[in-house]
DNA sequence: TTGTGTGAAAGTTTTCACAGCA
DNA sequence: TGCTGTGAAAACTTTCACACAA
């Protein structure tokens, strides 16, 4: 694992909206800016000005006083947070439409690394799809590469089961797109990628607005 | 719009833990467990008992003293809390791999609501699937329900567009999941469901961990 | 007796206010 | 002068500790 910088403290708020900082400024970017106030950015992220100078300011001094922030330079900054440079190699378990998907996504590269490969318990998915090698999910542990860390799960049952055998092979992290109720054991990370969660959430919001 | 009970005021924080309570108890009721204890609920979710009781707290008086929470009670108030009573309408923007994989998702009375219908920019797109309608974007206006409140859009690409056009045909709640920069109104919500920016977060907080 | 519901304490996050650098 | 970086205050969230209902 390549390892940039030293380990700094960030707290959770803030480590939540590192990446929405890095997506913001690479469109701003892409859009020529080259300079930026925390004022400005306030406004085009919808985050408070003083809360995005306090998130930045955990990392280090970024900005100028008197001038702003620099885009390039925080853009670089944050792809070596946030792993874009760290070429992360992840898999991914679920090679329905879902999995496919995000497969298809061919901007990988661009934002944090590469799916290596994939695994299904249907065997007619067994292939290739858009370059990638899609293996059974009985060959796992003899087809899965050594240093995989990140594991995509786009399965939507016996999550748990899927889980379980991957943290023995050896994985850190997962992003599940399942509905299910899933635990890890300490040091493992699940984010939970759940869109009927968001909608019921979205739901009760709207219905107790205002 | 039903709305069954009065306006609540829930903090944020605790608005976030209520699907996750209503997944894991529609999974114990499924596994034939009538009562559950603050404590253990608590075990199988991965948060602090007290916790589970002040969120609770905020909808009412759920439990009995010295005996615990009966599950088929709270799992109709969740219901009925986060919208499965509520018999959403949704509207699906995009129909590609990814809109596919969550139309075929034929859970979706179970837990929320329904996709009444389906819009997509390519015309080989329009039809049927699964049922559901699918029409071209530029009859968006004409064809979608006046009443209909909540969009999915599943596009990668000039979401903010799409979102602008949705609000101004009176979407108030949206689920995106693409990876771009996106605002709305005031009072207008979007929730991103961005599998980039949850393995970035993965990534740093795997890094930064210990 | 047992476990909920809740005041009060502790911890975290956001916001204010301004010193100090360019 | 104008904006960042940051102490200190305010707001929000979690956790503790225990009164009290069943």
């Amino acid at each position: 694992m390549k390892q940039t910088s030293q380990k700094i403290s960030v707290p959770k708020a803030t480590m939540k909206r590192y990446p929405i900082y890095l997506k913001a400024l690479r469109k701003l970017q892409s859009n020529g800016v080259t300079r930026i106030l925390s004022k400005e950015l306030a406004e085009y992220c919808d985050i408070q000005a003083t809360t995005i100078r306090r998130d930045f300011s955990f990392i280090g001094s970024l900005g100028k006083q008197g001038y702003g922030y620099d885009v390039d330079h925080i853009v670089n900054i944050f792809d070596d947070l946030l792993g874009t440079h760290y070429e992360e190699e992840i898999i991914m378990v679920g090679v329905g439409n879902l999995g496919k998907a995000l497969l298809n996504y061919n901007r990988w590269g661009q934002v944090v690394g590469e799916i290596v490969c994939g695994f299904d318990s249907d065997p007619s998915k067994v292939g290739i799809i858009n370059d990638i090698p899609i293996y059974h999910i009985d060959e796992l542990e003899e087809k899965m590469p050594k240093h995989c860390r990140v594991a995509i799960i786009t399965v939507p049952e016996n999550v748990q089961d899927i889980v379980d055998r991957l943290v023995e092979a050896g994985i850190k992290g997962f992003v599940d797109f399942s509905h299910e109720h899933v635990l890890a054991p300490k040091g493992v990370i699940i984010k939970q990628v759940d869109i009927v969660s968001a909608i019921q959430e979205l739901v009760f919001q709207s219905n107790n607005l205002d």
